[in-house]
DNA sequence: GAAATACTGTCACTCACTGACAAGTGTCGT
DNA sequence: ACGACACTTGTCAGTGAGTGACAGTATTTC
């Protein structure tokens, strides 16, 4: 994967020292109240040089979070050819968010981004960015053409937007389960239809 | 609702002129490339007042989809007390969408929409914001404390962003459906389950 | 009509982000 | 070892979003 030599290595420890130092300020200061200057100012490199790197200030705190999800996307590639959907992707993601969640980094970025709406929002754009790809993932595994079939859509939808957002809510709501148990039981649901019935007609009871 | 008088009806106006302007010059030139400035010079009004109309570029953009949820959510809560709760939701989304997609206004605003990435987030954004809102109604029909049941907050999620996801998705992929009919498939098929089988083990056919 | 209240414009400012150019540093052939 | 070349970086200048403060103007209320 590397190309050669000292320049390389360079690059990538400015790389990282962006990331680590975001991320520690982030976490003292908040995500809004840190900017770009602060951020360079720690690694001694311009503010220019951090655009070199990065795009903006969401794409060096959600890093990480792109990592995880080439993770669960290659995981469920790799699960059994006959293993139904959304089985196959809840084992995918289970696997990797079991992996990350013993990282320090990882958990204290969660509670990061669902404090900061910004990056809430930003961190659904990253999925959408790989929207394409999941169809064309879930699509393979369906046998189904998704110009045709909405089918592989939805899953998508589902997977990269609607889990994500019911754990990060559960976790706000104080659940201190871990997040793959989470993960997983949204999944669990999810494969069971969502259609659930109204309050019960019996009364009085609780 | 209304105070009284000249003045409420005067803020009314360019509150009006102000979404009105922003969005033809949306349609022409695009989001980003649209200015705060252009919006205000076309209103004749300074940019400062803008932001006391709206907190962001955005805002004026989505005051439309923020009518919409409201009126989607009303209608959820109306839907007949012993009826399933996606059920319910779906009645509510499709009559309200029903509704919205004949508006031009409402279609082109849909299409700014699923070209612009910052506008697509930030749609979610709102979605989010509503998000316990959303998760008190639906608790309430299905009559379980949102604190020890996490079904609530499933189905929440993904009403406010699985479906809308999937529906620009299939737009963008080319559907002429109307909208509220790709909503109401995706309803449907989110009641039945999604966990679809892998392709079928008889080959040589299609 | 005058005082309290609300709306608006101007000004000055911070912060995210970008293009252009010049200077520094790593790489490679000879 | 040395120079041509490629790549990286800092500086500078600029745009656009968004905010706080203050002063002037319009509306309401009594």
């Amino acid at each position: 994967m590397e190309k050669h030599g000292l320049r390389e290595r360079k690059k990538e420890r400015t790389r990282e020292a962006l990331i680590d130092a975001a991320h520690v300020l982030f976490c003292a200061n908040g995500f809004e109240a840190t900017t770009i200057d602060q951020i360079a100012e720690a690694v001694e490199v311009s503010s220019r040089t951090f655009f070199r790197y990065f795009t903006s200030k969401e794409d060096v705190a959600l890093s990480l979070a792109d990592e995880q999800i080439t993770a669960v996307l290659e995981a469920f590639a790799a699960q059994p050819g006959d293993m139904p959907v959304l089985t196959a992707m809840r084992t995918a993601a289970v696997d990797v968010v079991r992996v990350y969640e013993t990282e320090a980094r990882y958990t204290s970025l969660q509670n990061l981004i669902s404090v900061s709406p910004a990056l809430t929002a930003a961190r659904v754009e990253r999925g959408a960015a790989r929207f394409d790809d999941v169809v064309r993932l879930i699509s393979a595994r369906m046998g189904v053409d998704p110009d045709v079939d909405p089918r592989p859509c939805l899953v998508a939808s589902v997977a990269l937007c609607a889990v994500p957002t019911a754990v990060v809510a559960w976790r706000a709501a104080g659940h201190q389960t871990p997040e793959s148990e989470l993960t997983g039981q949204a999944f669990d649901l999810l494969t069971a239809g969502l259609d659930y019935p109204a309050r019960p007609a019996v009364p009085g009871e609780n």
